[in-house]
DNA sequence: GTAATAGTGTCTATCAGACACTATGGT
DNA sequence: ACCATAGTGTCTGATAGACACTATTAC
């Protein structure tokens, strides 16, 4: 690059640029977070401790920040999210042991067909259950403060946006819906308002075919927009 | 630093690492931003073009990425703002002619006391008035870009949050707080409506002194919390 | 029929929108 | 008195919350 020797501020040192990944899934009743195990080597910093997904840039590799977030997002789970988000960034020097450095949080969504395999999972990377703002589990560098700032972002969009339609197989009744946003937002909604709400944007339409179960057919609906969340004008209950 | 030589990852090409500011402030009925012009070097990227102020990080000399983002705003304004927000990464190879670059965009929001000189401005600093989704300047690097995410940014938290009140003076009637929320959005709010919803949050407090003019004197308030924001549990209007 | 879940009817409380009205200063 | 602006009263419409009610399947 022409600049490179000339310009001075090229000299200074540069950050360690990384992106991270809350990866965020419905199982079991309960919202789950997608954690990989830090390798044991004791060359590498928090050895076999628990973190969130991600890794360096590579300049080389990929064309954006966003790309290289759902290049890593592949990695780990084999398929696209059908929501990413920036949460933010997090530089100083202290996160990392190996100098001053920025990681740039993704939130991203997977529906249940992507989600938390049904058995067990692989020793290096599992599903954690999200207790309060975290997980039991303690976590490699500031990933604490990165995952309680996704889940805190979470539940705040889900007062007002259909984000957890996301969280949902291509085809759900309302009532499953509905049960997804009372797992993420940790309350129950009443069930009137909701479809009212949720029938009066432009969220879903209806598929022709009813879910079978052991009472009365549920209505089956799929996302009008695969990707773009709605927005409402209200939240799910006042917030003063 | 024990890990330098040992892992592979850090011997990755590191991105260039910038924080830009979109400071605001209200002048003459108008939401204006404050640019500077890049040096007029040819050595230097953009030459001459107004851009956001900014850049990059300097890993002595700044903590973390916020106090970077602190120390460009206290150089470019001498004041410390009391609003500051991070709006977003934008990293990618082509944005800087230097190299693969990130830069993290804060949206800060100044009072009127420290906001726009009253007359003139010095020729490498003034405020531009926000027309439309930006200014009407060509900007250097992709500024025009970050400036209309912090510009959308802003308009969308003004529909349901108290923002605007840090853009006014330390004392302000509900008429003038009420006229800003106006410039911000760009269209009127009824008189009694937002009067109402301003005086049922926790927002303001009254200045036991009234503002005389040539009508009837208006009760003075100020802000119960300097720096915090208050979320409306609705929009000013409905978005749907 | 009974159990179970889907889905609706309807009343109430709240609050934004509209807009006319009153209040209080300067001149 | 008149103008200008501050501030209020009050009606209406939309919608969330509550909750009882009806609907439709399996057994």
């Amino acid at each position: 690059m022409q600049y490179s020797q000339i310009n001075q501020p090229l000299t200074f040192e540069r950050p360690l640029t990384t992106v991270d990944l809350a990866i965020f899934a419905v199982a079991d009743e309960l919202l789950q977070v997608l954690l990989v195990r830090r390798p044991d080597s004791e060359e590498e910093p928090f050895p076999g401790q628990w973190a969130l997904p991600g890794g360096f840039v590579d300049v080389l590799l990929d064309e954006d920040l966003e790309q290289c977030a759902m290049r890593k997002l592949k990695e780990k789970t084999g398929a696209d999210a059908p929501y990413l988000e920036q949460v933010g960034s997090w530089g100083n020097a202290a996160r990392d042991p190996r100098g001053w450095s920025v990681t740039h949080v993704y939130l991203a969504l997977l529906g249940r067909a992507d989600g938390p395999a049904p058995g067990g999972n692989a020793a290096d990377a599992r599903w954690w259950p999200i207790e309060g703002m975290g997980v039991r589990e303690r976590l490699a560098f500031d990933h604490r403060e990165l995952l309680g700032a996704a889940i805190l972002r979470l539940r705040n969009k889900v007062e007002y946006t259909s984000l957890p339609a996301f969280l949902m197989s291509s085809e759900f009744t309302l009532t499953e819906l509905q049960h997804v946003y009372e797992i993420v937002l940790g309350r129950a909604l009443e069930k009137k308002a909701f479809r009212t709400r949720i029938l009066a944007t432009d969220l879903v339409e209806v598929v022709p075919r009813m879910k079978e179960g052991r009472s009365r057919p549920a209505q089956l609906y799929r996302l009008k927009h695969r990707r773009k969340p709605v927005f409402f004008a209200r939240a799910f209950s006042p917030r003063d």
